[in-house]
DNA sequence: TTATTAATGATTGCCATTATCAATAATAAC
DNA sequence: GTTATTATTGATAATGGCAATCATTAATAA
């Protein structure tokens, strides 16, 4: 199931010990046990989700150590949230991931992965028009998937 | 602080009477009140708020009837959601208003309104090329403001 | 005037996420 | 290695936004 190749899960665990080093904050082996199965769970994993699948092998690890872990990968950039309506937030690996927004379909629920360079550029300068300084941006398109209309 | 003009303000009455009728729906004093309440406020108002803004005058009407509205008037298309990061929802004016996206400033939360027609053509092109037929969309640049910068 | 039923207001419930706190364990200092 | 420091953990409670409930009220139709 894991997506990420394997160049990319030891660039998310460097990154991860570097932002760890700097904070001054530790390694711990619940830790790395919630990064590697967030590292070889499928691209979009809920708290929840995730907590789930290490029980199994780790009933001792709480959610709330995993909730609180799914933050930190978020801190330390190998993680974001992705919040969609009233939906619980979902977690994405970002290495070896490039950006993207999503097509999202309103009777499903399901959502597809896109990229548009042409879109970003306008964004940068629709930006800069507005004296602001863009660091970071969400583009949702809701409408009904190919399945769905 | 009304920024909707008189025209505007009938427009939306009328819209909602207009839903009301054809839901077999009823019009009540206090749905007037805080429809009132609701187009005369700024343009992005939280439940929270616009219920503490209705109880000076009318504090009988309780928080979960200024909810239950709000969800109405969305419903009716006077209104809309607008949901940023972990804030809580606002409730945005959308009759007189042209749709626009949002520069969301990570330091001071404030944003700014703004529209692109050309983003909103390619993303267009782009659900199409996805087999996607879009309903609406929701773009968040986040960044600096020009007061934070 | 009466019947129907949507709406209200107070309250409770729900659910995702955070905060708390005592116990544990990772790192640094010695 | 030993000790001190303090981040982390796990269990649980708290928080907060919003929805659901339910008895009562009131808007519309008959």
């Amino acid at each position: 199931m894991a997506i990420i190749n394997n160049r990319d899960f030891i660039t998310a665990r460097e990154t991860l010990s570097a932002y760890i080093n700097e904070k001054g904050l530790r390694e711990t082996k619940q830790r790395q046990i919630i990064l590697d199965a967030f590292l070889s769970s499928g691209r979009h994993i809920t708290a929840t989700e995730l907590h789930k699948r290490i029980s199994g092998a780790h009933p001792e690890i709480g959610f709330a150590t995993v909730q609180r872990n799914l933050n930190l990968f978020c801190e330390s950039g190998i993680a974001e949230e992705i919040k969609i309506g009233r939906q619980k937030t979902r977690y994405e690996q970002k290495i070896g991931h490039e950006h993207h927004d999503h097509l999202i379909c309103v009777k499903c629920g399901d959502f597809i992965e896109v990229h548009d360079d042409k879109i970003e550029n306008l964004q940068n300068k629709l930006a800069a028009a507005n004296n602001f300084r863009p660091i970071r941006h969400k583009l949702e398109i809701y409408g009904y998937c190919g399945n769905c209309k």
